[in-house]
DNA sequence: CCGTATCCTACGGGATACTG
DNA sequence: CAGTATCCCGTAGGATACGG
């Protein structure tokens, strides 16, 4: 019997809320590069609003997938880092970038021909 | 160097959104059991409205997913089943349960570590 | 520099009623 | 049975201004 994927506080569902977050998965594969201050999370990931990145953060934090470390002095210097855990996480979507990757083409290829399918018909 | 994750049309990106999305998931896993009619995909996922259903059913169909066969009796019946691809990605599913499985444990005592910590500063 | 606080809007998606 | 069509609401999250 699979674990129950259907009820929404099963683990599987709150992984996937996690991966399902753009701004989570973006701060992570970041972050795998190396530590980074919260400016620099900010630069680098375009686009992202300062609201978003705290909460962003601090849920991960939370979670226990990256570490925040704030030094003591002026001006303020935080730095973010992945924890082991955090890794073991981007390991996985690394594995998703990989079928991406490998199956996009295919994906590419079936709307495509669905497309002109369904335009065919709404055509005639 | 990595596939840009930074831009919003990359493949990873899609196939993020994919898995983000918590009804496409929920068919994947329900269809990786067997072949479903319309009404037995509703039945099964809980909680589905018939929008939300025939929305995620034409963007899995339209990705290459999932094939949708009619039968042309009345009643009418349609039947939904996985393709090799959708298969593909059922597995990468699996990988993700899997994970869960493994580390949820870790994520819920770094959650109530956290939340304790929390919770003694504002209270002081 | 590293965030919070506030306001505001778009839109995802639920409920429901109806049709081929 | 297998969907569409319509209405409607909550809220995620963007923009912005300010605080320690």
């Amino acid at each position: 019997m699979q674990p129950n994927v259907y009820e929404a506080n099963c683990p599987s569902r709150q992984l996937l809320d996690r991966i399902g977050d753009t701004w989570s998965v973006l701060v992570v594969v970041t972050l795998a590069e190396g530590i980074h201050r919260y400016t620099e999370l900010a630069k680098r990931i375009e686009g992202v609003s300062p609201k978003m990145l705290t909460q962003t953060l601090r849920g991960l934090e939370r979670d226990g997938l990256i570490t925040r470390t704030v030094h003591p002095v002026v001006p303020p210097r935080v730095d973010y880092a992945l924890t082991e855990l955090g890794h073991s996480l981007y390991a996985l979507v690394e594995g998703l970038e990989k079928w991406a990757e490998t199956h996009i083409e295919d994906v590419q290829a079936a709307r495509a021909a669905y497309d002109a399918t369904v335009q065919a018909y709404s055509a005639k």
